[in-house]
Formats: structure tokens, sequence, C-alpha cells
RNA sequence: GGGCUCGUAGUCUAGUGGUUAUGACGUCGCCUUCACGAGGCGGAGGUCGAGGGUUCAAAUCCCUCCGAGCCCA
């Protein structure tokens, strides 16, 4: 046997998978049924974490798993390349703004950067041992790839599925840019919470001065508000009030008039408004932050903007027109004061979005976006989802929820630079847009011409469109990247939709959603038949990992300590759609598995006939118990990976091969090998089995697999790679043979432990057992027991001629609930009282047994109880093991 | 605040109505036995998050609360 060294194995295949290209789509194969798995592309802003390591080794034990049951697998290496998140690295990186340099300067630079995570990752794939196919390669950014989202938004423009409208985006006055949420960073500061008068427009009775923040003055009847944002009072649109406020059925319905402004307004009933703020009376304008634009699209409010980009006051805001936030901010509360409207100033310590670069809070401004209509779909994307297979089931309530509270159409346009340009030109004069003819795409507007010269509308100047793409908008078609829409139609009826959708679950709203959305809307059908969400890999303490916290992992340090193989058997405790906590201890686990396979796979293979065996005539009876369990293995195992239950599947091997296999089947057959007594049976048991289990095994750990497949089963099997070989077959399901063999292996098993208690050696041979059983033993069962236990004589016998005790009585809950409901519990504390031996005699002689319980007749049949029996025998020198029903005697 | 999920020995986990709850890690004791001491055999360890309800019977179903995670453009 040579040395195990998990790392060196792995080295090794890894090095010569590359050379073998066995993870190959067939193109040419028009015979093997496809599995194509629309794989995420990873997002190239940084190295794999521990969480994508886990999700890609679960995609990687499907399209194994696919692969060895005889499908020709689509199992792209992929990347996602487009975006902020890349942008905002390179400008953290190099500490400056992409307004800094030349546009194109800057998308240069983010895409070195990317490539070069690109590179990394690939690498750190092949360490994984993940098995995707670089013939089939892709990135987000390539013009290949940009081209195809491009001529899916003309697509969706001609079927009438786009335009143009404004949108409140984040926005820095200082930077003047807009900005993602994941640009917007939060800080604590202080201001001033301002309380001030709005009065009422109309009469009100004195019996509301009873209330809190109302009062009365010379002016009127008034309501107190509380705001941190007087400025924006001139975009005030309406008043809420928690309806559980006693204030609300007052309140509601009633006008009030903007201080200042005059404006009039409504005030409404609003759950989300928190009645210990201020006075529990809230001002809603548009937009002052994220949470306002839930109430302008749940009221309909217009959107009225007090700021401008410059950070200026805006035309509605009359005098204040023009002057900076800080200032009129400070203007108006000198107003409110100076006329009575300001009640009292108190500081607040407040979480303020602000710009990460500049720290200057962040604002919203109205910007033109280009939309895609979600509204309108919402029912077609519910059917679709309903057409599909969700892996765990109620990851699509998620998707529902998600798409019934839909409000607004998803914004699918960004001023930014490193994406997919919109195809577009505008005319400089009437805003009339020129879309890109398809044939000309990839076009990229900020450099290439438009179709036309001039606006066929107008005559006038076209500006091609500097905005971006959403990143989703590329990776949102990735079903159709992948099966050659609009590049091969053949391909394309052959590939789509695809087999399997992998993601995680916090993208369920983005990326499934708007796959879910845009293919069925491009396609008018279902972009994958099937979805399977994993989870998240949270730190070992349960919490999410952070940089910031310390407690992040590098998947490549836990590979580099332990193995790639150690590391995928983490990854198969990790249940889908659940979150799972890193567990170095199931890393080191999964290294005393793999030892544990090496030995027992050595062992059998060291043990292997010179020709491949084939199925004898006569089994015997322990290789028919255990190949009926392998068998009812190979069952189960298959049934849960095709429900993608790795951790189960995994469970149920790990205990075949570690208990069954290793604990009592090789350890029953060893006398017969050493002995040179091992027949047809057992060698051709030894094979099937050896050979099957690095089957089982081969999507889990691809590479201890391969090595002991080569090591030992190749020269029979031929395969080049135990990858790319079949499935095991059940061989045979007796459920007698294994009752039998289970008897016999209870046996052994008992009186191994009866030795080991004694502080026996194991291989201390026994003077005299005696078995006493009701079943047959054959003189084989015996020469099974007698051998591995070296038992010089061993007698059988069925006669009882020991005493029955009965020590106690098991009741069978689950018969006596059924028949006696609730007088249950009042028959087994009769029956307790009852004596147990006159009780057991009765029902077994008369199969049942009748109790006066409370002048009732209650039949009681042997089924409804469970009788704990003890035997003696007569004679000290005999040690007894108890079985439930056999006795064992044993003379040392 | 809303939606979904989770809470079971010191730690992690199986368990979708049947009363005596599964397995692993750790811990304690015993055993070098010819694949494996990174192994084998055994022991101890639980108010099944808390409270209430339904039921003859609840870890399991219902309600409330507490704690954790993800998402909310």
């Amino acid at each position: 046997m040579g040395q195990y060294n998990q790392k060196e194995i792995e080295k090794k295949w890894q090095e010569k998978w590359q050379e073998m290209k066995i993870y190959r789509f067939d193109f040419n194969d028009k015979n093997k049924p496809v599995y194509s798995i629309d794989v995420p592309p990873r997002y190239a802003s940084g190295p794999l974490h521990v969480g994508h390591a886990v999700h890609y080794t679960h995609i990687d034990f499907v399209a194994r798993y696919k692969r060895i049951r005889g499908y020709n697998v689509f199992f792209p290496l992929c990347f996602d390349v487009n975006g902020i998140p890349i942008e905002e690295r390179v400008e953290r990186k190099l500490n400056i703004t992409r307004k800094d340099i030349d546009r194109h300067e800057f998308i240069k630079l983010c895409s070195e950067f990317a490539q070069k995570n690109i590179k990394t990752m690939i690498d750190q794939y092949v360490k994984l041992g993940e098995s995707m196919d670089p013939s089939i390669y892709y990135q987000t950014d390539s013009k290949d790839y940009r081209r195809i989202t491009q001529i899916s938004f003309i697509e969706h423009y001609e079927k009438g599925h786009i335009y143009k409208g404004e949108f409140p985006v984040n926005w820095c006055p200082r930077c003047m840019t807009a900005m993602a949420d994941a640009e917007v960073q939060y800080t604590e500061r202080k201001t001033s919470l301002n309380t001030i008068k709005f009065y009422f427009v109309d009469e009100q009775p004195e019996a509301i001065l009873k209330y809190h923040g109302i009062g009365k003055d010379k002016k009127g009847f008034y309501v107190e508000i509380a705001t941190t944002r007087p400025e924006m009072l001139p975009s005030c649109q309406i008043v809420a009030v928690n309806p559980m406020d006693e204030r609300a059925p007052w309140l509601v319905g009633q006008k009030l008039k903007v201080p200042i402004f005059e404006k009039e307004v409504k005030i409404v009933a609003d759950e989300s408004v928190d009645a210990n703020f201020g006075t529990g009376i809230v001002m809603i304008c548009t937009i002052g932050d994220k949470e306002d634009l839930k109430w302008v699209f749940k009221y309909k409010l217009p959107l009225e903007m007090s700021i401008d980009e410059e950070g200026r006051m805006t035309e509605i805001c009359g005098k204040y027109k023009g002057m900076k936030i800080e200032d009129a901010r400070k203007k108006v509360i000198e107003d409110l004061r100076s006329t009575g409207y300001l009640v009292k100033q108190e500081s607040l310590l407040q979480n303020v979005g602000v710009c990460w670069r500049c720290k200057t809070p962040v604002e919203f401004i109205l910007a033109k976006q280009w939309f895609l209509k979600t509204l309108p779909f919402k029912e077609k994307v519910l059917e679709a989802s309903n057409k599909m297979k969700w892996f765990p089931k109620f990851m699509k309530i998620r998707l529902e929820e998600w798409v019934n509270s839909l409000e607004w159409d998803w914004v699918i346009s960004r001023q930014r630079y490193f994406a997919t340009p919109i195809p577009v030109w505008e005319c400089e004069n009437c805003e009339y847009v020129v879309v890109a003819r398809k044939e000309d795409c990839y076009v990229d507007p900020t450099v290439d011409k438009p179709p036309v010269e001039k606006c066929p509308k107008c005559g006038g100047k076209l500006k091609g469109c500097e905005d971006v793409f959403d990143t989703w908008m590329d990776s949102s078609i990735s079903p159709l990247y992948n099966t050659f829409w609009y590049r091969d139609n053949e391909n394309f009826k052959r590939l789509y939709p695809m087999s399997l959708r992998p993601q995680a679950h916090d993208i369920i709203r983005t990326w499934a959603f708007y796959t879910i959305l845009r293919c069925s809307l491009l396609t008018g059908d279902i972009p994958f038949e099937n979805i399977m969400m994993g989870g998240f890999i949270l730190s070992e303490e349960g919490k999410p990992m952070h940089a910031s916290l310390g407690n992040v992992i590098d998947p490549m340090d836990v590979v580099e300590k332990n193995s790639a193989d150690a590391f995928r058997y983490y990854a198969t405790t990790c249940s889908l759609g659940e979150d799972n906590p890193f567990r170095s201890k199931d890393v080191i686990h999964g290294i005393r598995l793999l030892r544990k396979i090496w030995n027992a796979e050595s062992f059998l293979g060291n043990h292997l006939p010179d020709v491949k065996p084939k199925k004898p005539e006569n089994l015997r009876k322990m290789d028919k118990w255990i190949l009926s369990k392998y068998s009812k293995l190979v069952r189960n195992c298959t049934e849960q990976m095709d429900n993608f239950d790795f951790s189960k599947a995994m469970k149920n091997i790990e205990f075949f091969l570690w208990h069954e296999l290793a604990d009592h089947y090789i350890e029953i057959i060893k006398p017969f090998l050493y002995g040179k007594k091992s027949d047809d049976s057992i060698k051709y048991t030894i094979y099937t089995i050896g050979l099957g289990l690095l089957k089982l095994l081969s999507p889990f750990f691809p590479h201890i697999t391969e090595e002991l497949y080569h090591k030992y089963y190749k020269k029979f099997e031929g395969e080049k790679s135990i990858h790319v070989s079949k499935w095991p077959d059940e061989i045979l399901i007796d459920e007698t043979v294994e009752e039998e063999g289970e008897r016999i292996k209870e046996i052994i098993a008992s009186i191994r432990k009866w030795k080991a208690e004694q502080g026996m050696p194991l291989n201390k041979e026994l003077e005299e057992v005696e078995i006493i059983i009701k079943q047959k033993l054959t003189g084989e069962d015996k020469e099974y027991i007698k051998l591995p236990l070296r038992i010089k004589n061993l007698n059988v016998s069925s006669k009882f001629d020991l005493e029955e005790i009965i020590t106690g009585v098991k009741f069978v809950y689950a018969n006596l609930g059924k028949r006696f409901k609730d007088k249950t519990k009042k028959i087994v504390e009769e029956i307790k009282k009852v004596d147990l031996d006159r009780l057991y005699k009765e029902i077994r002689e008369k199969n049942k047994v009748t109790l006066d319980i409370n002048g009732e007749r209650i039949e009681i049949e042997p089924n409804d109880l469970d009788f704990e029996k003890r035997y003696t025998m007569h004679g000290e020198e005999v040690n007894l093991i108890y079985l439930e029903n056999i006795v064992i005697a044993i003379r040392k």
C-alpha cells in the first residue's frame, strides 16, 4: 500500500484533468441528454470568499453527479465584470474619482483590475477541484456578451417594454455625481430637531386641546411637528400620524398649512409612523431620504424637489431659491423663529447617509432614467416561477412576495462608466431617440456614430448616450447568452430553457427576478427548469463575515491546510437555503473520513482478484446482506442527489462505509480473506462495493476517488477517469436476507462488545458459546460467527430452557391511544398495578387479556404491550448476553 | 417596520403528531486487534428558546413573546 498523501493526490489530478480535458460539453453529441447549468458569473471585484467556495462546490456536486449519470453537462466558466463595485474599488485603490481622468482611461483601469481577479479566481476554482468547462467561457464585459445585452435591450425597446422617465437618485452635491446605495456611508451626526407649528385650515373644537402636540394661540389651532430638515418645507406633501395614536381619529383627513409657504397639505394615518419620535406627527417631503420614496409611491405624491444637483434650493423654494442647503436651513429656522412658528429646538443624534469620499450628506435629486416595465408583467413572472422547481420550496415565496410588492418599474440606467453602454443616441434639440441597429452591436455611443446622421424628426444633432446599464441587465440574460440566443438558433432550440439555476438567496429579488422577467418577455418561455438556493456561510460564531469584524475566512487557507476534498466535505454539511456557520471541526472530520475511505478502500483493493469478478450464481448470506444494504444506499443516494440533498446523501454514504462496511462486514470477512477461503461471492462483493462507493463519493471527493479508482479499478474498468464512468446500479434488495444478516451482525457485534468490556483481546479464543435463538442458524451462519470471534465450540439451541423473568413493560401508545383515546391514561395506570408475570402469561396463552376498569371491560392485545424480559440459567461459569429475542451464553 | 428562515446535551445536528429524541465533535473509561490509535468498544451529558393553546398524545400543529440570519430596488 502506498503512502496516503491527500495534497499530493490533489495536485497530481488537478494537473492531469486539465490535460485530459474531461470536463467538456460536447456540442456534437446528439445522443446524451443535456444537463445545462446557468452558473452564476462570479463578480470580479475580488477573489472568492468561503461562501462562494461553498456555493461553487455545491454546483460542482451537481455537475459531477449529472456527468456520471450520463448527461452531457454544460457547466460554463464565467465572470461578471461590469458595474459600480468594481469602479468603486478602483477609485478607492487609486484614491481618484472617475471624473478625475478620461472616461476610457478609467474603463481600462477597471478592466485590468477585474482581469487580475479573474486570474486569481480561475486558479482558486482549480484548487477547489471544481469542474467548470473552460471551453464555454464568458465574461460579461466582453464585446460578445455586451452585444447580446444591447440586442436584448433593443428587443425590449421594440416590444414596448422600455421608456424614459424621471427618478430620484442618490446624489452627492459636492462631487456632483449620482451614487449607488453601496457608495452611501452612514455616520452618526449631531443635528437639531426643530418643532414647528402647522396651523389647521379649518376651525377646530376646544376639546382637541386635551391632546399632546396640539395647541392654540392667537393665530388659531395648530399641530406641532418635529423635523430635522426645515428647509424642505416647500416640498412637504402630506403629514402623517400612526393609526394607533389616540389623536388619529381627530386628525386624519384634516388639512394643515405649511409654515411660510402657506401650502395646504392633508393628514393621513400610516403604520410606519413612529409615535415616539418628536410629537408623533411627521411631515413627508419629496425626497428627503429613501424612506420617503415609499410614501411617494404609496400615496402617489408628486415628485417635487426642493434641492437641485448643485445642492441649491430650487424654484419651488421661493425666496430661498439658489441658496445652499445649509444656508437655507439656517435662514428658514431664523424666519420660523421670528414669525413665531418655531416651538423649540433640541439636539439629536442621527444616522446620516454621506458620500464615502467627501463625507457630504447625500441628497436625492431627480434624474432622467431609462426604465424597463415590470408592473404589467407581475402575473407573467409568477406564472413562470410556478413552472419551475424550487429547492428549497419556500424560496419561491420570497420571489412572490417581492413581485407582489413591486411599486415601480426597474431603473436600468446608471450614470457610470464601466458597464455596457445603452445603445441609443438622442437629439440634442428634441430628445428624439435613435436606437442602434442590431447588426451594428456592439456599439459604444460615446465613440461610435449613430446609424443616421441627423435627428430624423427635426434634423437636430444626435448625441451618444453616456448612461450605461445596471449590471443586472447583463447578468439577467445569462440563460440567453449560454444557450446562444440570437447567435445560433439550432443550439438555442436545443439548450433553452436551461436545466438548473444555482444561486444564493440574497439575490432572489435581483438576479432571479430580473432573469425570469426578461427571459420570459424575450422568449415566451421560462429560463430554467430548476432553481437551487444556497444559504449564507457565517463565521464560526454564527455572525456574518466582515473584514471589519476580522472574522473572514479565506477558503484557500483552508484548502492549503487541510486539502480540497476536506473543504468539500464541509460543503456537504451545508444544507440548501440555510445559513451555515463555517466549522473547522467539520473540515477536520472530513480529513478523518478521507483517511477512513483510503484505508477501507485500500484493504478491499488489496484483496481484489486478478480478473474482474462476475456475479456468481450463488451469493453467500453476508455478501447478500451487505449488497442489499449497499443497493438501498445507491437507491437513496440517487434520490437525494436528484433533490440536491447533499448532506443527507453524504451522511448515508458515510454511515454505510464507516459502520456497516468497515466495522461489521470487513471484520466478518477478514478470516475468510486471511485464510484464503475467499470465494467468488466475497470477491464479487468487495469489488462491486469498493468501486460503487468510490463512484457515489466521486461528486463530493473528486481527487481521492480518482486516485483510488486508478490504483485498483481502472485496469478492470477501462474508463479513463472515474468522473466519466457510470453511476452504480442496485444489485439486489432482499428484506429477508437483510433481516437474517442483521441478526448475525448483532450476535457478532454483541460478543465483540462483550470481549471488549471484559478487557479481553478481540482475537482471544473462546472455549464455548451457546446461542439460544428461535430462528434457525445454518452451518454457514455459524461459520460467520465462529471465525471472526475465534469460538472453538459453537452450539445453537432453540429451546428456552432458561427461565423468563418479566422485568418491565412498555406501553405502545401508538396502538393504545388510537383505540382508547382519553381513557388511555387510566388504562395504563391500571395495568401498572397488575402482576406483570401473570399478565404476560395470560396474554401469551389467550392472545388477549380482559381488564375491568371502572366497571368497563377493556381488551388488551399483544401489540399493545412490549414486555421487557431477562433470562436466567443455572451454572455460575456462564456469562450471558441478552439481545432482543436472543440469548448468548459464553464459557471462556 | 414587512417578508422568509432558523433556535434540540458544552458545541453542531437528525427528527412534520405516538409518549424512553438521532448522530457527530468535545469529555470520561477500557482495548495496540495482521486496512486504519486521525482506529475500535463503552459511559456520562437534554426543562427540544420562553409562555399559552389544540390533542388521549406535541420537539413536531396553532397563538404570543425572545434571540439570530437574509432581503426590502
